[in-house]
DNA sequence: GCAAGGTC
């Protein structure tokens, strides 16, 4: 029996396809797909099933000192253990073995990864490599008929990035984590990778931080024609000293010199005019980033674009997602794929248009690679009920990305006309789509015209309107997410599988938040203790380093153990600088945590006001002077505070946003907040804390507009009982017996009805729903966490997860996933 | 509780 092994399962079961001209038996073992046809078999890994890491006694953080993590082993373990169990299995039986993993270097190294397993339990058994750069009937044919050997120096080039990346990370953030005192949790990380990330932006920010402003003037004018064409918006320039054009005036003398004598005049010569055309050529494939890049110009952060690629690449649509390649494979037939496409109702008009061309020849960018063919549409479509809004937009993108490289160029006819005004000169930039080209079958770029008429020189131009407009210089703008994972990839830093993973990964640690990223100053604080001590690990130069020296061993000009050993020695230097400045470095990250919750001044005694979190895990604010000051602000409970830039005038604090996910909303000042939030009426004490501490029970209305019976000590007591969302509500006189409290009545639509003492209320509501059991707890493996998380995201009951989009839950819900949302829809 | 790299 002939064992087959992929990267992935939908690698075996296309390649168990090809091969077997589609008559293959599928089965599962242990969960894994096996596709087997005349004595053989092909199973897909699912990327690395084994991993590097410390032995075991080196993973208590608070035992190891971290530099002792440079000498320590670096073991593998299995970490899909029942594809590494299936894969002893069906080798032991195996008569051959051809690894056709990825055709890259991680491909090699999984590749390894394989045959490492396949050894352990068959010494014999003859084990090849196949390579192809896509799955189609004539590379994997060739690649069969002509195998090959597995390459082992590719694959160790492989294996010392990882161990050089497991010793510098682990090392490096448990010494940060520890000299700062932030374990569990809140760890602060340090990687080869994230670290020059995080530095592109904490740079980006410095710049904006130090960046001065300057005045300078701009002029406009209106210019029109002497018959029935409209008029045109002209700008004033001028020649600096390098003899280029300038429209930045920069001293307000010149400018109103420039506007004065503008104004005193009703008329313009033309002194110039130029026309040129313009060829738009269309764009290139796409490989992951740009493929980001570009449904990031639609509204896609990079996380949910990829993920959105994924499930369409799943489901058939479009291929593999995460690719370098820009060019197409010799195989692709770009007039059989807009056959596909032709009589299709809404994509089906672009495919017909294009196929009417003479030829068809796609465009090529420059990054031609072996690993994958560039992300196209694989000629299935989807039914528009298959998919969600977002996946047919996503996947229409595509599409008409494909489209585009396959389209005519544009063409733009530009005119340039100069005019004159004593010694001024004003000019007007017209700009007019004369072929449409590509355009019309990919509208994500701009189009727009500028209409300037044909004027001739020497003609007399009527002036009005003149505009002196003061301006000031703006700080350079931060990078967007798109933009962060295109400089990564200029810098070779990351994969096209990872880099959007990285940003994510900077979220999580609490190094940037909002969209675009911004640098908290615990980032900044990182990256200058990165760059004091250990440099290297912040710059994109590792990783420039790291891949001459992965050559070298791919090329047998170096071993493994002398990159590993020389970059252990270059932490082992790094290691012997931190160790005096350890305590220096913890205050300064720990100085940085706490400014990252700073609000501004606190109103009862001038130190500065903090967020916190109470012991049951709710937001408030508090000041920095407790015990001495026991100034509180209520937050409020759905979500977590992000301190925003805006701060409020009256106050001086910083406006708070609540982020939860689509339910994400900006609370704004917390002390305008609780000025105006007006506590309602007293209903008299707190069941909780009245006796002891004085708590009275109020009418509040939060900020979503929802109401409550609440302490008036809140957040130092969170008693609180529920009203409802409607109606107005009476405090009535007469009072509940047993709690003392004043009965309510709601008027909402044309019967009021009495809700009675909202202790007795709320202790009839609780009964009722204990009685029912129509509860979210009674769903699956769903306890008192889940149900928190469900409900930060606005899901409290099973009613509310009935109706909601398993995905948008999916995506507000950490650790919950569409699958598991759908599976309860279907039990609820 | 570390990294980055595969894949889901």
């Amino acid at each position: 029996m002939e064992l087959i092994i992929t990267e992935k399962d939908n690698a075996a079961r296309r390649i168990a396809d090809i091969l077997s001209g589609g008559t293959y038996d599928s089965s599962r073992e242990n969960g894994v797909n096996v596709y087997e046809w005349g004595g053989k078999r092909c199973v897909g890994l699912s990327g690395h099933v084994v991993g590097v890491d410390f032995p075991s006694e080196y993973s208590d953080w608070r035992d190891v000192e971290p530099a002792e993590l440079i000498d320590a082993d670096v073991e593998k373990t299995a970490t899909k253990e029942n594809i590494v169990a299936t894969l002893r299995i069906l080798s032991r039986k195996a008569t051959r073995v051809t690894i056709a993993t990825d055709y890259d270097r991680e491909g090699e190294l999984i590749g390894k990864e394989a045959y490492e397993i396949v050894r352990d339990v068959n010494e014999d058994v003859p084990i090849q490599r196949v390579r192809f750069s896509s799955i189609t009937e004539n590379e994997v044919q060739s690649a069969f008929d002509e195998p090959d050997e597995l390459d082992f120096d590719l694959a160790a080039a492989g294996e010392a990035r990882q161990i050089i990346d497991l010793i510098w990370g682990a090392s490096l953030t448990r010494f940060l984590s520890l000299s700062a005192g932030q374990l569990g949790n809140d760890f602060i990380s340090v990687g080869r990778v994230q670290s020059p990330t995080l530095k592109l932006i904490v740079d980006r920010e410095r710049e904006i931080e130090a960046f001065d402003p300057e005045s300078y003037w701009e002029l406009f004018a209106d210019l029109e024609k002497d018959d029935d064409t409209d008029a045109f918006e002209a700008q004033y320039f001028y020649r600096d000293e390098d003899d280029n054009e300038a429209e930045r005036v920069w001293e307000e003398a010149v400018a109103d010199e420039v506007y004065d004598t503008l104004s005193s005049h009703d008329s313009a010569t033309v002194v110039d005019v130029t026309r040129r055309t313009r060829t738009d050529t269309p764009p290139t494939p796409f490989n992951t980033t740009q493929f980001i890049r570009a449904a990031s110009s639609i509204g896609y952060t990079a996380k949910r674009a990829m993920s959105i690629a994924e499930e369409l690449y799943t489901a058939g649509y479009v291929t593999y997602p995460r690719t370098d390649n820009t060019v197409y494979p010799d195989d692709l037939e770009p007039e059989e794929l807009l056959d596909d496409f032709v009589g299709h109702s809404t994509l089906g008009e672009s495919a017909e248009s294009l196929l009417e061309a003479d030829e068809i020849v796609p465009t090529e960018g420059d990054e031609e690679t072996t690993d994958h063919p560039p992300i196209h549409p694989t000629g299935e479509i989807p039914t528009r009920g298959d998919v969600s809004d977002d996946e047919w937009e996503i996947f229409e993108l595509v599409v008409r990305r494909f489209f585009a490289t396959v389209a005519d160029a544009a063409v733009w006819e530009h005119l340039k006309v100069v005019a004159e005004v004593d010694d001024y000169r004003l000019k007007a930039n017209g700009k007019r789509l004369v072929e449409p080209g590509y355009h019309e079958v990919y509208p994500y770029f701009s189009t727009t015209e500028n209409f300037v008429p044909d004027v001739d020189e020497g003609e007399e131009l009527s002036l009005s309107g003149v505009e002196l407009e003061e301006k000031e210089t703006q700080p350079p703008r931060r990078y967007g997410q798109s933009r962060l994972i295109e400089t990564m990839e200029d810098l070779g830093v990351g994969t096209k599988s990872t880099r959007h993973d990285i940003l994510e990964k900077l979220y999580d640690r609490g190094y940037v938040e909002s969209d675009p990223p911004r640098p908290t100053r615990l980032a900044m604080a990182v990256v200058e203790a990165a760059e004091e001590y250990a440099d290297r690990v912040v710059s994109e130069g590792m990783t420039a380093q790291l891949e001459r020296d992965m050559d070298a061993i791919a090329q047998g000009e170096a071993t493994l153990d002398d990159v590993t050993d020389e970059s252990r020695e270059m932490l082992e230097e790094i290691f012997a600088n931190l160790a005096e400045s350890r305590e220096d470095i913890g205050d300064h990250l720990r100085k940085s945590l706490k400014d990252d919750k700073r609000l501004g001044p606190c109103p009862e005694c001038g130190e500065d006001l903090l967020v916190r979190r109470s012991r049951h895990g709710s937001h408030f604010i508090g000041c920095d002077g407790y015990p001495d000051c026991e100034y509180t602000l209520p937050l409020p409970s759905t979500g977590k505070p992000l301190i925003m830039e805006r701060e409020c005038e009256e106050h001086g604090l910083n406006e708070i946003k609540m982020l939860a996910g689509r339910q994400t909303f900006v609370h704004g000042c917390p002390l305008c907040k609780a000025e105006d939030a007006g506590e309602g009426p007293i209903l008299g004490d707190c069941p909780d804390c009245g006796d002891e501490h004085g708590g009275e029970l109020a009418i509040k209305t939060l900020q979503s507009g929802s109401r409550l019976v609440g302490c008036t000590r809140y957040p130092d007591c969170e008693y609180s009982l529920p009203l409802p969302r409607r109606g107005d509500i009476e405090v009535t006189d007469d009072h509940c017996e047993e709690h003392g409290l004043p009965e309510l009545v709601i008027h909402s639509g044309d019967e009021p009805w009495e809700l009675g003492c909202p202790i007795c209320n709320y202790q009839e509501f609780q009964a009722r729903e204990s009685e029912t059991g129509s509860d979210l707890e009674a769903l699956d493996g769903v306890g008192a966490k889940t149900v928190e998380k469900l409900a930060n995201a606005g899901i409290e009951s099973i009613d509310d997860l009935s109706e909601a989009d398993p995905d948008a839950v999916a995506d507000d819900v950490e650790g919950v996933s569409a699958d598991r949302i759908r599976t309860w829809q279907a039990n609820a």
